[in-house]
DNA sequence: AGTCTATCTCCCACTCTATGAGAGATATGG
DNA sequence: CCATATCTCTCATAGAGTGGGAGATAGACT
């Protein structure tokens, strides 16, 4: 294997070379441990700076371009997840006739990544916005995989604002909700941010088994009622496996969660 | 113009595509729109996904990869400035005996990205250490571009540390300084620091005159008297001129400080 | 579970592009 | 100002990439 388009190949493992190496040997040096002649090396680079991928300061020496700084942030993590989770979080809302968000925790906020689902302005979220974490499904299942002393912090800060006569507000109550969840693997929310909105939420996994975000699925309830989410939650779960799985390439596809050295 | 290596140019061009579409549209659409044939399109994407730029999770849908997200790291402004100032500053600090330093501001503190210079022992500084900001002629220069508020804040802080009799403690000295530094466009630490240490500093800037970091020489000076600094001041912003000239490729090449359209 | 659509793989002859070595132009640094 | 090493340019040859089409297959929808 590993045989069509030399050229591309060639050109991507000396643009690695040149910007892990930071500038520090000429190209020349580079591109022979890569086994490049010098004229091919040239022609790459010519090219790779033209598009932006490289910058020349010297002669001979070459750093990261703006294009990669660029391309850099659409490689995040949580660009990447947002990506890869919209169709299946679109599909999954419309099936189950919800609405269906993605989020990741930021400052001791909840960062929304994401919003899928039929009829999306009938609730007041939306993509890049950021709400209080204590709230919601999304919040509790993030505060849930947050380190003992950063979620002591966090609390620290309540009482909070009661949203809905459900809200928790009290440290010690929402401390031993955030338990449950960390329990249970999902949490809920019964009409704490909002009088008519029940939700459930699962957390999202990296390679290392860390949680990096979370997804949720939102019911609207005019009569105040429970819904039925134990199939949801199935089906959340699910979703959440198969986020979790294509995102599995991304972890480097080294550093699985097995424990040899 | 614009005519080599066209696999490379038709492969970075897809990567950008694909990554910047987000994972919204399949290969085939994606390819169409730059102009690739599909089997064409496909020995690249497996190209760039096998080299780690890209991934895939469904059938025809990319994602940026875990290799961009490296280079992107590689790719952000103070890894970049810290590659094109260390052969300018290692010849500065060899031609004057000094030391030389790179910083930038994070988190009310100065990091400290490069030390160049002969005896890079004798100081206690080293790459990649965080330094409080208040006695350093990087953290005054660096202090001076921040916004007003975040100054205020920085400020009340205060009274500092004394760590030597010069140190400024107070804030209200400190302001006056700073505020001195930012109408000079260098700052100094008359041994503030250390008893024996002598430092000037003056700010690096991006493309729309935004202070992103900062660079200093610091001359050891046993008998604790001032050295003459004039010249060597001429120096360095010298360098620093020359630092943000090589940088200009990478602040987009498009805005600069001009005002023609 | 079954069906269907669109992606992917494979194939092959043609075309044209990339290759690499050498000599000369030109920056960069001392 | 001179020296060193990078870059540009040229060219003949090899061989790599191209793309159209047909068949395999995965993934989505019912």
């Amino acid at each position: 294997m590993e045989s069509p388009d030399r050229v591309l190949d060639r050109g991507l493992r000396l643009l690695a070379a040149l910007v892990q190496d930071g500038g520090r040997r000429p190209l020349t040096e580079v591109a022979a441990a890569i086994g490049l002649s010098r004229a091919s090396a040239h022609r790459a680079a010519s090219m790779l700076q033209g598009s932006g991928y490289l910058i020349r300061s010297r002669r001979g020496y070459y750093h990261a371009g703006p294009m990669l700084a660029a391309l850099g942030q659409a490689a995040r993590a949580e660009a990447v997840v947002a990506g890869i989770a919209r169709p299946i979080l679109a599909g999954l809302a419309r099936r189950l006739g919800c609405l269906a968000h993605l989020g990741v925790f930021e400052q001791d906020m909840v960062t929304y990544l994401l919003k899928e689902g039929a009829g999306k302005d009938v609730l007041f979220t939306r993509a890049d916005m950021q709400l209080e974490a204590y709230c919601s499904g999304l919040g509790k299942v993030l505060l849930a995989a947050q380190e003992e002393e950063a979620l002591a912090a966090y609390l620290d800060n309540g009482p909070f604002v009661r949203l809905t006569p459900h809200t928790l507000v009290e440290p010690d109550d929402l401390r031993r909700e955030i338990a449950r969840a960390r329990d249970q693997g999902f949490a809920l929310d019964r009409f704490e941010a909002a009088e008519d909105l029940f939700c459930i939420a699962v957390p999202l996994r990296d390679g290392a088994g860390q949680v990096f975000a979370a997804v949720s699925l939102s019911f609207p309830c005019p009569d105040k009622t429970p819904p039925d989410w134990s199939r949801a939650l199935e089906s959340l779960k699910r979703a959440a496996g198969q986020i979790e799985e294509r995102m599995r390439d991304y972890w480097g596809g080294e550093r699985s969660s097995g424990a040899a050295p």
